[in-house]
DNA sequence: TATAAAACCACGTATTTACGTTATTGAGAC
DNA sequence: GTCTCAATAACGTAAATACGTGGTTTTATA
């Protein structure tokens, strides 16, 4: 049985296009293409559709493609969508990543390729061409930073992570079956190593850093 | 003028496959196929090779092609690492982008692939298939945490961004113009809020949560 | 075998924290 | 026009914390 696509492209002639593009291919079928996230959002509520995969533009007026992803995954749980984009508008392609779009179909990609990514997006793929997985992996090299090497022991690692965890200097002697002289003794330690005067900086540090 | 693709797996069968097809390619050439980062490392060093691209089996004895990839980053600022992979190995895959290897190539790649990894990498491209992406999305989705809401106000924002700086209560107060006691009696709501009962716990939550 | 480092423990104390309770003021909601 | 909530402020206290200063034992490692 063909699976349901459902397009939404806001530029007339590529949504014609592409509508019967694949409704012209073996596997999959296109029965409704829309030319706004609201008419879709409306159509899906009223209608019942269950499209297994949205072909979604990401530069829409009204709710853009980004914004989308939001409502089309909260009203159809298992849905997998695939953002229509262009080159060069990082921020999109992060905010549709974080929004739970799974591939990335350039605009100009040859027809061959938007079949190949359907079919991929529904084996769990997450398809994108190379230039797009630059930029994201780019983009979340950001968010891990290379941890300065503080020289914890692994004791006082352990003791970090409980204080991490919120516990008291008293809980961790109990969960450690330790005194609580030498948490203590511990935790000061962590302290100088770390340049902090408090739990919560160390935590603060802990975290930032990736150390715990 | 063709490209020096230099090729790191121990699996002689592979590797020599692979040597002599890229060898009959139009556009690169490799001059050398090693079966450990050691080996090459040292004839790096020694014969002053600078390839453009290296195809880096991740799987390899001795240093691991995940660990080689900082050392030939280190030696050859310039360089492209294509990693070659088997499909699921999540943590190697992760590590490798880590450390700054721009593709991942599975072994079972038709030739045409290999190819153009390479081709693609040297523009600035992250070749990968969308089972590899999908996993790299998935992993990294993990440090971009969805923030729950818990209703803070600004000023609650403001005091908390100020402990997650490291900021006793009285100087909280100093630096905001406050009398102690309101701070004291936001910090109050804040835990209240995040249901916590310390600071360290409201900073530990407000950072892994990314409130702040 | 010296010797350094880690892990363990203790006493004392000034300071800070967490939290119970209460209260005033102003802004926006209904 | 009352009612809720945010923001401000205060008093008190038991508990926890940060840190000075001392010690022992074990475990690498030079």
């Amino acid at each position: 049985m063909k699976s349901e696509v459902l397009l939404i492209e806001d530029n007339k002639l590529f949504r014609e296009t592409l509508f019967n593009f694949i409704n012209s291919s073996d596997d999959y079928f296109c029965l409704h293409a829309f030319s706004s996230c609201e008419d879709a959002i409306f159509q899906i509520k009223n209608d019942g559709l269950i499209p297994k995969v949205i072909l979604l533009d990401i530069g829409l007026p009204g709710i853009s493609g980004t914004e989308g992803i939001k409502h089309f995954k909260n009203i159809l749980s298992d849905v997998k969508i695939v953002m229509l984009t262009i080159q060069d508008d990082d921020e999109s392609v992060f905010n549709s990543i974080c929004n739970g779009a799974s591939g990335y179909l350039l605009k100009d990609s040859p027809s061959d390729k938007i079949l190949q990514s359907i079919s991929e997006v529904l084996n769990g793929g997450a398809p994108m061409n190379s230039s797009i997985a630059a930029k994201v992996i780019s983009m979340f090299k950001e968010f891990i930073p290379e941890q300065k090497e503080y020289n914890l022991t692994e004791r006082e690692k352990e003791v970090l992570k409980f204080l991490v965890d919120g516990n008291s200097k008293k809980r961790i002697a109990e969960a450690l079956f330790l005194s609580y002289h030498t948490v203590d003794s511990h935790i000061r330690k962590i302290y100088e190593k770390l340049e902090v005067h408090s739990g919560s900086s160390a935590v603060a540090k802990a975290l930032k850093e990736k150390i715990i």
